[in-house]
RNA sequence: GUGGGUGUAGUUCAAUGGUAGAGCACCGGAUUGUGAUUCCGGGCGUUGUGGGUUCGAGUCCCAUUACCCACCCCA
C-alpha cells in the first residue's frame, strides 16, 4: 500500500487512456463550435445556496450528495454537483440575456462532484460535458437540442437509445403524481419495502423499481403523457414532429424522471450499453423556471449534459488509433550531436518522436524500440556521421534506407505519408 | 446509507494449517551494426492492517480498511 493514494471515487488518468480522453474533449469543443455553441466557464465552487434552491431542497443530489464546506469567512460553499446551476448564475450575473436577443448557446465541460458509494460508470469526481440554450421557449428547440446530442453519438460511433418524455408543468405535473399515489397507494402490499416509501416521497422513481418492476406487473399504470396540460400536450407533439424532421431515432418512454426539481416539460435521456449498471450517458431537459427561480428575469431554456466517463466508456476502444512513434537512436557519443540536430529538426513537426542520448548497440537500440511500441527508428552510427547521413528503419516493415542528415523536410513527408497510408 | 465479492512481487495469479512461488514486465549478459525468438544471470515481498485460535496462520475466526460490483441515485 502506498503513503498516498488518490481520494475515494476520484480517478486518476493516466497514458494511454488520458490520451483518449483529450482527443475527446477536442472533439467536443469542436462539434460545439461547429454547432455555434460557445464555451463558458464557470468555478468549481458555488454557494451552497444557489444549488439548494436549483436544484430542489429535497432532490438526493442536495441532500446527501454534495461536498459542503465553510471558508474562512463562513461563507458555505459546494463543490458544483452538475453543470446548469452555475451557467445559469453567471447568465444572470452578466446580463447575457439582457445584452443581446437570444437564443444563447453556451456549452461547458468540466469537473462535478457528488459524495455517491463509487461503483461502475459512477465516480464522485466525474466530468460532464453539456450544451444549454437561452431564450427560446419552443419545443423545436429542444428537438434541435436532442438531434445535437445524436449528431454526438454518431460523431463518437456510440449506439445509444434517446428517450424522450415529457414530465409535465407546475399546471399538470402535481395533478398526475397525485393520479400514481391513488393508483398505487391499494397496492402498497404487493410493494417492495422501498418501493412503500417511494409512494409519499417519489412515486415516478417507484416506477422504475428495479426489485420487482411495476412496469411488468401492471399494464395500466397512468402515465403523464395522458394527465398533460393542453399546453405541454401539443408542445410534446411538436417534439415529436420536428425529432421526426431531423431523422433522429428515438423512443418515448413515458418513465423517464429527472432527477433535479428544475426541469420541466421536455424530458430526455440516451442510454447506452456501458457494462455496468449506470447505463445513462446523457440526460437533459427543459428548465424554463430556473431563471426567475434563480433570480434573474424569467427565461425559458433548455440543455443537456453528458457524462464523460461513461460516453468514453461506450466509445469504440478502436476510435482512435495510436499514432505511430518515432525513436532517435546514437550508436557512440560521436552520433549524439547529429540526434540533437534531428531531435529539434523533428519537434517542429506534428510527429510523436522521442530520443535516447545514451549509445546503444544497434540491436539494442531495435529491441528498445520495439518494446515501446515505435514505428519508425533513427540511427546515427560511424558509418552515417562519416557521409552526414541517417538510417532510418521501418520497424513494421523492416525497410530501411539512408537520409542525408540535412533531409529533414524530406523525412518528415515520409513519416507523414506512411502516416496516411496506415 | 445497505448488501455481496476481493486484497500475496511492478503486474496477472499460485501455494491440502507446516520453509511464500510462477508467467509477464523490468535490468544485465551470450566475440565486434539489424528487432517477435532462444539461452544465462538478477526479487527476503511488513501475504492490506490489528487482534484471536494453534506447537505452527497467506490459509481458520473476529474487527478494521481499501478496491470492485450491485441496491439507492444519477451523467
Amino acid at each position: 500500500m502506498p503513503l498516498y493514494t488518490a481520494v475515494k471515487g476520484m480517478n486518476d488518468i493516466l497514458p494511454p487512456v488520458s490520451l483518449r480522453w483529450s482527443r475527446m474533449e477536442e472533439d467536443l469543443r469542436l462539434l460545439a463550435a461547429r454547432l455555434n455553441y460557445q464555451e463558458i466557464r464557470t468555478p468549481v465552487v458555488e454557494s451552497l445556496e444557489l444549488f439548494q434552491r436549483g436544484l430542489g431542497e429535497t432532490s438526493d443530489v442536495v441532500q446527501k450528495e454534495m461536498y459542503v464546506f465553510e471558508d474562512k469567512n463562513g461563507n458555505k460553499l459546494a463543490l458544483k454537483p452538475e453543470g446548469t446551476a452555475g451557467v445559469v448564475r453567471a447568465f444572470i450575473e452578466h446580463s447575457i440575456g439582457i445584452e443581446k436577443p437570444g437564443p444563447h448557446k453556451l456549452f461547458y465541460i468540466g469537473p462535478n462532484f457528488r459524495y455517491e458509494k463509487p461503483q461502475k460508470g459512477r465516480y464522485r469526481q466525474f466530468h460532464q460535458f453539456g450544451l444549454e440554450i437561452f431564450g427560446d421557449p419552443t419545443p423545436e428547440m429542444d428537438a434541435e437540442l436532442i438531434y445535437a446530442a445524436s449528431l454526438i453519438l454518431d460523431h463518437f460511433k456510440v449506439k445509444g437509445e434517446i428517450r424522450v418524455n415529457s414530465i409535465g408543468c407546475p399546471a399538470c405535473r402535481p395533478a398526475y403524481r397525485e393520479t400514481l399515489v391513488n393508483y398505487f397507494r391499494p397496492k402498497a402490499e404487493e410493494l417492495c419495502g422501498d418501493c412503500r416509501r417511494r409512494i409519499d416521497i417519489n412515486p415516478l422513481r417507484l416506477i422504475d423499481c428495479k426489485a420487482d418492476s411495476p412496469r411488468t406487473r401492471w399494464n395500466d399504470i397512468p402515465v403523464i403523457t395522458d394527465h398533460l396540460c393542453p399546453q405541454c400536450a401539443s408542445d410534446f407533439d411538436r417534439l415529436k414532429k420536428a425529432l421526426e424532421i431531423f431523422h433522429v431515432p428515438f423512443v418515448v418512454d413515458p418513465f423517464i424522471v429527472r432527477g433535479l426539481d428544475y426541469y420541466v416539460k421536455t424530458a430526455f435521456e440516451i442510454t447506452a450499453d456501458t457494462g455496468g449498471t449506470q447505463n445513462a450517458i446523457a440526460g437533459g431537459g427543459r428548465y424554463d423556471n430556473l431563471v426567475a427561480e434563480t433570480g434573474g428575469d424569467a427565461t425559458p431554456a433548455t440543455g443537456f449534459a453528458i457524462g464523460l466517463e461513461r460516453l468514453l466508456s461506450v466509445v469504440p476502444q478502436d476510435f482512435y488509433g495510436a499514432q505511430p512513434l518515432a525513436m532517435g537512436f546514437a550508436l557512440y557519443d560521436g552520433g549524439i550531436p547529429a540526434l540533437l540536430h534531428l531531435t529539434k529538426h523533428l519537434s517542429h513537426h506534428p510527429v510523436r518522436y522521442m530520443a535516447e542520448y545514451t549509445p546503444r548497440k544497434f540491436k539494442n537500440a531495435l529491441q528498445k524500440a520495439n518494446k515501446l511500441g515505435a514505428r519508425h527508428i533513427f540511427i546515427f552510427g560511424e558509418d552515417e556521421v562519416k557521409n552526414a547521413q541517417v538510417l532510418y528503419k521501418d520497424l513494421a516493415t523492416g525497410d530501411q534506407q539512408l537520409f542525408g542528415q540535412h533531409e529533414t523536410m524530406t523525412i518528415v513527408s515520409m513519416l507523414m505519408e506512411k502516416e496516411i497510408e496506415k
